[in-house]
DNA sequence: GCCAACGTTGGC
DNA sequence: GCCAACGTTGGC
């Protein structure tokens, strides 16, 4: 099964928040890339594992696992003017933006980006690439595999089903 | 289809 | 706050 990083700022929604929420699930609102909803749209399927990103703070890292807990369906605040995300270009005829529904599995370590550059194994991460500004990326699966299991120690999350 | 201008992201 | 890097827009 494909695994994600997805970054998020911790101000606007944390791995902390994420666990608060009803249902501990958040529509992943807000990205207009087309990259990224492709992602969301194309390939995200549920039961993905996602590593949740915490982006734009004094530590920028890896602070939990996630997992994908609905399909892509239309973004509700490209509709909603008083939204900063509001997209006067879609309609709910013609949606442009759709997300997934993102809930929480676990709080973990923080892995920050000096750590994560530190290992070989990781050199290929998308996210680690210069000038990366995707908030979604996929993860390959031995990346998966040894963050979560080496890094992080869940070794019962390491081989995501 | 090109490309300059502009806006945004995100680490530092 | 700075600035490099990138994506999007829009004139041509």
């Amino acid at each position: 099964m494909p695994c994600w990083l997805m970054k998020s700022e911790p101000d606007d929604v944390s791995i902390d928040a994420l666990a608060a929420c009803p249902g501990q699930s958040v529509p992943w609102y807000g990205v207009r890339n087309y990259q990224a909803r492709n992602f969301m749209r194309d390939a995200m399927r549920v039961g993905d594992g996602v590593l949740f990103y915490h982006s734009g703070c004094a530590e920028p890292g890896i602070a939990g696992i996630a997992r994908v807990a609905a399909t892509a369906y239309p973004d509700a605040t490209q509709f909603d003017p008083a939204s900063k995300y509001f997209d006067p270009k879609a309609s709910p005829d013609n949606p442009r933006w759709v997300h997934v529904d993102v809930q929480f599995v676990r709080r973990t370590r923080l892995v920050g980006l000096p750590e994560l550059r530190s290992h070989p194994e990781l050199a290929n991460m998308r996210v680690l690439a210069r000038g990366n500004r995707l908030s979604i990326t996929p993860v390959a699966a031995d990346e998966w595999r040894f963050i979560v299991g080496q890094l992080l120690g869940a070794t019962d999350l390491q081989d995501w089903k």
